[in-house]
DNA sequence: AAATGATGTTAAATCGATTTAGGTAGTCTA
DNA sequence: TAGACTACCTAAATCGATTTAACATCATTT
C-alpha cells in the first residue's frame, strides 16, 4: 500500500515552503501574493504526484468536518427514511455528509449518540428528540452548537425547529370522522406520552370531538410501547373484539401504528370500514393500496428536510438569524381514502 | 463558549507530562509502570476537571475514526433503509458510527461518494455499487481498504461480499407461476441492465421458463430508468393495455417496481390476479396488506446487514479470514399471496 | 543614500492527542 | 563503590494540514 502523498512531498520536491503549498491548493495564493508561475509549478507537481489534500487533518485543523448528525428514533421508519434521503441530498449539495443514529426512543441512547457525535465534531445536528424537555437542547442553545430540531418540540424551547402541525391535522381527521357520521372513537398512539408529536395530535384529536361532546373513553386511548406495538396492539384488539367493544373509528399516530392497526383488525376478520374505520396521522405511498385504501394526515417531508437543513446550515456559517424565523411550523393535508367513510 | 479541557490542561495543573495523562486515560499506565499514587490524581483531576478526550485528535493520530460508510442507491428504499439500520445497530455496539451516501444508481456520484468517505478516512465500506465491473473494488482490495459488497456481485471479484440467491429466487417465482398454470409473462427491470442482481433475477426467471418452452417476447422485457420509473412504467403498461397486449403474469424485480406495478395497473382498472397476476423479487410487511396481497421473493436483510458487517470488522480488526468465507450468499423464500394466483 | 514600498516567500506555531526511546534517582549486588 | 537493576516518569517526534508574522529582495521615491 503505497504511502499517501503530502503537502510536505509536494514542498520538498519543489524546494519550497509548506505554507505555499497549501496556499495555492487553498486558492489563497493570489491573496498572498504567490506569483503565477510559482502557482502553476505547483499545481503541475500536484498534478504530478497525484497529491490529494488530507481532509481530515484539515479538519483537524480548522475545527470543522463537514460532517453533520442526524438522529432520529428509527431510521427504518418510512417518515425517517424520507427525510433522512432528502437531508442527505442537501447535505451532499453543500459538501456535508450525514450519521444517521436511531435512539429506539431510548433517551439514554440519545444522549450517548449526541455526545459521542459531538466528540466526533460533527459540525451541526438535525434531530428528532425523545427527550421530554428542552433543558438538554437549551445548553446546547447556550453553547452555540448548531442544530435544529425537527418532529417534536418543546414548550420553551430556544433551539431552531421544524415541525408540523400536529394539531390541525388531527382536528381535520376529527372533523372528517364526524362529518362521515361515526360516533365512538379510539386512538392508538406511543407510549412515551411526553412526545409532542403524540400529544399534540391526541389534543387536536380530543378537543375536536369535545367540541362535538363526545368523549373517548380510557379503554380506547390505547398507548402503545414502541419496541412492542404488534405484541401489545394485537391483545388489546383481541380482548376488545372478544368483548364486542370495538369503537367505531380509529385515529391512529403514526403511520407505524396505522400499519399494525391494519394488520390487527385484518387479522380478526374486522372489516374496514365497515365495523371499524380507519385515519392515520402520516401517510405513505402503500396507503394507496392497501385493502382498503387507507385516509391519512399526509406530512410534508421534503419540506421539514429542506427547511431544517436550511436553517441548520445557517447556523453553521454563523449568519444572523431572526429568531421568529427560527420556528417553522409546516401545514399538513387530510388525504381521504375507502378506510374512513361509513357505510 | 468554556474552551474543552485538553490533556495539556490535565499534565500541567498536576505538574506531569502529557505522556503521563495519556497513558492512564488509556489504560495503558500500567503496563509503563506508572504508580497506582499518581494514577488516581491523574484520574481526580480529570473528573475535576471533567476532561474528555478528543476523539477526533485521537483519531488523526492513530489513523482511526471509528465510522464506516454505507453506500446504496438509495436509504429511503425498504429494502436498503432496513439494511441501514440493521447496520447502523451492529457499528453502534461495536463503537462505529456510519456514514450514509445514496446513490441514485449514478456510478460517478458513487465514485465521488468512496473518494470523500475515503478522504474523511472512514476505516471501513459497505457497498451495494452500481458499477459495471470489479476493477475499481479489485484495485481497492489491493490497497487492503476494508470493504464488503453487499446486495450486487461481479464476475472476477476479488472482495468480499455478501448476497442473496437471485437466480434461485427467480426460478421459484418462475416456477410457481408456471405451477399456477399462467402461459405469458412479463419482467419488469431496472435500467442499468448490468447490475448483477436485475442480470441474475433475469436470467433465473427466463431459463425456467426457457425449460419450459416459454420464451418472453421483447415488449414484455421492460426495462425502466432508476429516476423515472412511474412515468415510464405508465406509458408502457397504457400502450400495452389499449393495444391488448398484458401478459398473464409479471414478475418485477424489485420492492419499488412492485409498487409501482400494482399503481398503475390499478389506475387502468386492471383485475390483479384475474387480468395479469404479479409476483415480485423482495418482500415488504405492506404486501401483506394490500390489494391484492402480493406475493414475494423474500431477502433475509438483518443476515445480510450481520453478515457483511462481520466481515467487514474481519477486515478492519486483519483477522485471518478463508478466503472461501469471503462470498456469502443467503438463501431466499417464496412468500405466496393473492397476486399471484390463477383464477 | 536612506527610507519606503511592493513583491514573493517561509519559519514556526498550532490543533490534541499517542508513542517510543530514553532519563533519573534510588536500591541492590558483587 | 562501580555497575546493574528497578521503578517511575518525560521529552520530543509525529499525524498533515493551516495560518500569521516576518523576512528577504529589489525597485522606487525623497
Amino acid at each position: 500500500m503505497a504511502k499517501r502523498v503530502s503537502i510536505s512531498d509536494i514542498a520538498e520536491s519543489l524546494g519550497v515552503s509548506k505554507a505555499l503549498v497549501s496556499l495555492v491548493v487553498n486558492d489563497k495564493a493570489d491573496a498572498h501574493g504567490i506569483s503565477a508561475e510559482t502557482q502553476r509549478r505547483v499545481r503541475e507537481k500536484i498534478r504530478e504526484l497525484n497529491y490529494q489534500p488530507d481532509l481530515f487533518a484539515r479538519s483537524f485543523r480548522v475545527g470543522k468536518t463537514n460532517t453533520i448528525g442526524l438522529i432520529v428514533s428509527d431510521i427504518s421508519n418510512r417518515f425517517y427514511a424520507r427525510i433522512a434521503r432528502d437531508i442527505e441530498d442537501h447535505a451532499w449539495s453543500n459538501g456535508y455528509s450525514v450519521i444517521i443514529c436511531s435512539t429506539d426512543e431510548n433517551v439514554e441512547k440519545e444522549m450517548k449518540q449526541i455526545k459521542l457525535l459531538r466528540d466526533r465534531k460533527i459540525d451541526g445536528l438535525i434531530i428528532s428528540s425523545s427527550q421530554d424537555n428542552s433543558d438538554f437542547f437549551n445548553k446546547l442553545e447556550e453553547a452555540g452548537f448548531p442544530h435544529v430540531l425537527i418532529d417534536r418540540r418543546f414548550d420553551d424551547m430556544q433551539s431552531a425547529n421544524v415541525s408540523v402541525d400536529n394539531y390541525g391535522g388531527a382536528r381535520m381527521a376529527a372533523e372528517h370522522l364526524l362529518k362521515q357520521g361515526f360516533s365512538s372513537f379510539a386512538v392508538v398512539a406511543l407510549s412515551p406520552d411526553h412526545i409532542s408529536t403524540i400529544r399534540e395530535r391526541i389534543k387536536g384529536f380530543t378537543d375536536t370531538l369535545g367540541k362535538a361532546n363526545v368523549q373517548i373513553p380510557p379503554r380506547w386511548l390505547i398507548s402503545l410501547p414502541f419496541d412492542r406495538i404488534d405484541e401489545v396492539l394485537e391483545n388489546r384488539f383481541q380482548s376488545l373484539y372478544h368483548r364486542g367493544q370495538l369503537p367505531g373509528a380509529i385515529f391512529t399516530l403514526n403511520n407505524n401504528l396505522t400499519s399494525s392497526c391494519l394488520k390487527y383488525l385484518t387479522k380478526l376478520s374486522v372489516k374496514i370500514p365497515e365495523e371499524v374505520a380507519v385515519i392515520g396521522f402520516d401517510d405513505i405511498m402503500y396507503f394507496e393500496h392497501t385493502r382498503p385504501t387507507v385516509s391519512a394526515i399526509s406530512q410534508p417531508t421534503d419540506r421539514i428536510s429542506e427547511e431544517a437543513f436550511t436553517l441548520l446550515l445557517k447556523q453553521i456559517k454563523k449568519e444572523k438569524t431572526d429568531k421568529r424565523q427560527h420556528s417553522v411550523v409546516l401545514p399538513v393535508d387530510i388525504i381521504i381514502r375507502e378506510s374512513s367513510i361509513k357505510h
